[in-house]
RNA sequence: GAGCCUGUAGCUCAGUUGGUUAGAGCGCCAGGUUGUGGCCCUGGAGGCCGUGGGUUCAAAUCCCAUCAGGCUCCCCA
């Protein structure tokens, strides 16, 4: 195959047609299920101050340590961002949005980037819904994000997920906790991974996503941290619990559950599908009280999910779910000679005027290949003019799945189409 | 960052132990139907066999390098 002389950046793929009205689809469904949770939308900018993803996601993640996208331009630090929580965390702060009272619910749709390699359901620019609840400590609003969340997916038709939380818990509860746990590995150190063992100082809690082989039976019996969880925290992980019960959300507790971002506290959650191969995450969140003050906002306690579309669509293409019927266009305009086809672009806005969608061959093309051409673009109707119908004033108006023919005055024409 | 796999037509892929002008299906274009789509028939266009080098009388085929892509580990959406 000749090497074209322009490709898209590794990990970042077009979007053609007959893919995007999958997109369409589920972004309708995003914003009507959105909705009916009483989120509003919000758009941030696709670059972000470097420091606020540093600051926001943290600076010992993979994310910020080797996956952005960040560039300096004169005196200014932007990153493509890899995430919407502290965009949106960061918009809540800029607008005083708090103003407005109450909770502040919202949600995004857009591109991240993360500059990974690239395999099945992970690409370099992958697209994320989400939703946020700022303002809102109770259990309740934990409850309600995971519920918008498995109502998109229920909505689309994917049900065989699995649900697993946990709580992270308070910086309290996780003091204590990550003391119980180097004190539980440290006679175990040199059997841990490279890469966990490199964890231990600055970040232990990680080594409990660990899916080293030989982490396994160290993990496996390592001290939970619900164990160690603050009488308010421990409170709050079984409300949410006993909430998601009462709502029939059936889930997994896994104790071990530390998602990658360290802005979490309490709840977090993710949902995993079985039709996803090696990236079989959907998408997650969880509870993150202190990202708004770390980024300098009032101390305020907020909860959120984020979702990739990717897997998504990767996940419907398992199931079989179609997500879009073809396109179809309504009136072809099959046209024979050049007075033809001035007719045609002349009486085209008439058509669309009336609400239908109208197309016509521009290139002068046989009488046959226009039809098959409208044949291809699904045309219900087509209407055939030539030398006859422009002396006569009657055209030839055809049923293209009938097959059947009549001819009528244009304005005919129209009133038929449009009934 | 590490491992494994794959590069032949727009797409999906054949291509025997190296051996004439490199094939199929689908798609595209045209004709069969001097003004009618789908089905059928016929024809046509379209390939530096990813790129560079090597072995050989001879390379899509063997060897080396390189580039690109896919999958996996790590991590995440």
């Amino acid at each position: 195959m000749a090497q074209p002389t322009f490709s898209t950046h590794l990990g970042m793929v077009d979007i053609l047609p007959g893919e995007v009205e999958q997109w369409h689809t589920l972004e309708r469904i995003i914003h009507e299920e959105a909705k009916k949770f009483n989120f509003e939308e919000i758009r941030t900018p696709i670059l972000e101050q470097t420091e606020l993803i540093a600051r926001g996601v943290g600076q010992l993640t993979d994310i910020v340590s080797k996956e952005m996208f960040a560039f300096e331009r004169g005196e200014d630090q932007y990153v493509l961002r890899p995430e919407c929580t502290a965009p949106v965390a960061r918009a809540y702060v800029e607008h005083h949005l708090d103003q407005r009272g109450g909770t502040q619910n919202l949600y995004y749709i857009g591109p991240m980037f993360r500059a990974e390699k690239p395999q099945k359901g992970r690409q370099r620019q992958f697209h994320q819904f989400g939703a946020e609840i700022i303002g809102a400590q109770d259990p309740a609003a934990d409850v309600d994000i995971i519920a918008l969340m498995m109502s998109i997916y229920d909505r689309i038709g994917i049900r065989n997920t699995t649900l697993k939380i946990n709580s992270v818990g308070d910086p309290e509860s996780r003091k204590i906790y990550t003391k119980a746990l180097k004190d539980y590995l440290r006679p175990h150190l040199a059997e841990l991974s490279e890469i966990s063992q490199k964890r231990f100082e600055n970040n232990p809690l990680r080594i409990l996503d660990s899916k080293e082989q030989e982490d396994q039976p160290i993990v496996d019996n390592a001290p939970v941290i619900t164990d160690f969880l603050t009488d308010e925290t421990a409170d709050h992980y079984k409300r949410v619990k006993a909430l998601l019960r009462e709502l029939n959300i059936s889930f997994v507790e896994d104790p071990h559950l530390v998602r990658g971002l360290d802005y979490y506290t309490r709840t977090a959650f993710e949902l995993i599908s079985p039709d996803l191969g090696a990236q079989d995450a959907l998408g997650g969140g969880g509870r993150y009280d202190l990202l708004i003050e770390e980024i300098g906002g009032q101390p305020t306690p907020a909860v959120g999910f984020a979702a990739g579309i990717e897997r998504l669509l990767i996940a419907c293409e398992e199931l079989d779910i179609k997500l879009a019927e073809e396109d179809m266009l309504d009136v072809y305009i099959v046209t024979l000679g050049e007075k033809a086809r001035s007719w045609a672009i002349k009486h085209l806005p008439r058509l669309r005027e009336a609400g239908l969608s109208a197309s016509m061959d521009y290139i002068g093309r046989s009488i046959k290949a226009q039809m098959k051409d409208a044949d291809r673009e699904n045309a219900r109707h087509v209407i055939i003019v030539g030398e006859n119908e422009l002396s006569e004033g009657k055209f030839v108006l055809r049923d293209m799945k009938a097959s059947e023919e009549v001819a009528l005055p244009f304005d005919d024409i129209l009133e038929e189409l449009s009934a």
